[in-house]
DNA sequence: ATCATTTTATACCGATTGGTATATTATACT
DNA sequence: AGTATAATATACCAATCGGTATAAAATGAT
C-alpha cells in the first residue's frame, strides 16, 4: 500500500558512522552526509530524525560493533596475555597503515561531546565501563586456567588496560615514533602476570 | 604617530585559548570569540590573522604554559614517586571539581585536528614528546638520588606515564566513578619502583 | 593644531549551515 | 485499473558561518 524505501537503512547508517567517526560531529555537515550516503536530505530526516539523532544512532552502532569485536579478539587466543598483546598490536598496526587515523569513534565523542551533552557523557562512559568488564572476564579466565597469578587485582588491572587503550589510541593520532608506543605497550602488558 | 590598540593582546589570547580549549575548533565561532574577548571582528583579524592562526597561537600558548606547569610540579617534591602521584591526583581533583571538564587542550586538538592537518599533528606530537622528556629527566633524578632502582627502563616508563596521563584525561571527560580512575592510577604508579 | 597612521565600529559580503514545504513518483492493496 | 500512502526530488527557508570594505575615531610626531 506504500512506496518502499529506495536505499538500505543499515548501509546508509554504516556510511554515516564512518564519516562521523572520521570528521566528528561539528565538522560533518548534512550535505556531506547525504552526498556520501547517496540519499536526499528529506530521506535522511524522514529516516533518522535529525543530525544529532543520526549521530547517536551511528555511535550506538559503533559501540555495539566495537564491543563484540573486542570480545571476539580476546576469546580467540589460548594465552590471555597474548590476546591482549594482539589487541594492542593490531590497533597500532592498523593506525600506522591508514593514512588518516580515525582513532576510536567513542573516544572521539568523549572528547568532542561528552563535556557538553549529558546524553553522550553517559553513552560513552557506559561503553568504556563495558570494555573494562570484558577485560575483567578475560583476566578471570586467565586466573582460572592457571596462566595468571590468583592474587591479581583484576578490577584495577582491567581499568588500567582501558586507560592505556585510550591513551594509545589518542596518541596514535599524532603519529609518534613506532618505538614510543611499542615500548609503552610492552611495559603495560608486564602488569599482566 | 599611530593610534594604539585598545585591548591587551595577551589577555585577549588567553580568553580565546580558554574558549577553544572548552569548545574545540569547529564549534567555536568568530562571533563567540569576539563576544567573550570583548573586541570587534576587524580587531581580531588585524591582530591574529584568521581563525586558524588564532587557534594555533592559543594552542602554542597552552602547550608552553602546560609544559612549564608540569615541570614545576615535578620539581617541587622530594620524592619522585610522590611527585607523579600528586600530578595525577591534582588532575583528577580538578576535573571532578569543575562541572564542565575541558580536559587538555593539546589532547583535544590531537583528537579533533591532528588527523586532518599536518601542522597540528606535528605541534601536538612534539608537545607529548616534550612531556615524555620531562618525565625521563624526573625519573633519572630519582635514580641518581637512590629513590628509584638503577635498572629502571626510564624511557619506556616515561612514555607509559604519558600514555596513562592521556588515557586518564580523556576518560575523566565521561565522569567515571572516582574509584575507577583512582585504582588505575595506583596500579600505574606501581611501575615506578 | 595639523597630519599621517592605525585601530575601531558598523555594516555588509557570498557561502554554507540545519531543516522543510511542495509536488512528483512509485508502490501495495482494494 | 484506481487509489491511498509513503518516499523521493527540487527548491527553498532563515540563520549563521568566516571574512572584509568603508569610514569614523583616536593617537603621536611635527
Amino acid at each position: 500500500m506504500v512506496r518502499q524505501r529506495g536505499f538500505d537503512k543499515e548501509k546508509a547508517l554504516d556510511i554515516a558512522m564512518e564519516l562521523f567517526w572520521e570528521k566528528g560531529y561539528a565538522a560533518t555537515s548534512i550535505s556531506d552526509l547525504t552526498a556520501i550516503m547517496g540519499i536526499q536530505r528529506p530521506s535522511l530526516y524522514a529516516t533518522f530524525g535529525d543530525k544529532e539523532k543520526l549521530f547517536e544512532a551511528a555511535l550506538r552502532k559503533y559501540t555495539n560493533l566495537h564491543a563484540s569485536l573486542i570480545r571476539t579478539k580476546l576469546q580467540n587466543t589460548i594465552s590471555v596475555k597474548e590476546a591482549f598483546r594482539n589487541l594492542f598490536e593490531e590497533l597500532i598496526e592498523k593506525e600506522y597503515k591508514n593514512k588518516v587515523s580515525k582513532g576510536c569513534f567513542c573516544i572521539n565523542t568523549i572528547v568532542e561531546l561528552a563535556p557538553h551533552d549529558e546524553k553522550f557523557e553517559i553513552l560513552t562512559r557506559e561503553h568504556e565501563m563495558y570494555l573494562s568488564v570484558i577485560f575483567q572476564e578475560t583476566l578471570l579466565k586467565g586466573i582460572k586456567s592457571g596462566e595468571l597469578e590468583s592474587n591479581l587485582d583484576v578490577k584495577a588491572l582491567a581499568q588500567t588496560l582501558v586507560v592505556a587503550l585510550i591513551g594509545i589510541t589518542v596518541l596514535l593520532k599524532s603519529h609518534p615514533e613506532r618505538s614510543f608506543v611499542d615500548k609503552s605497550v610492552t611495559l603495560i602488558l608486564s602488569l599482566i602476570k
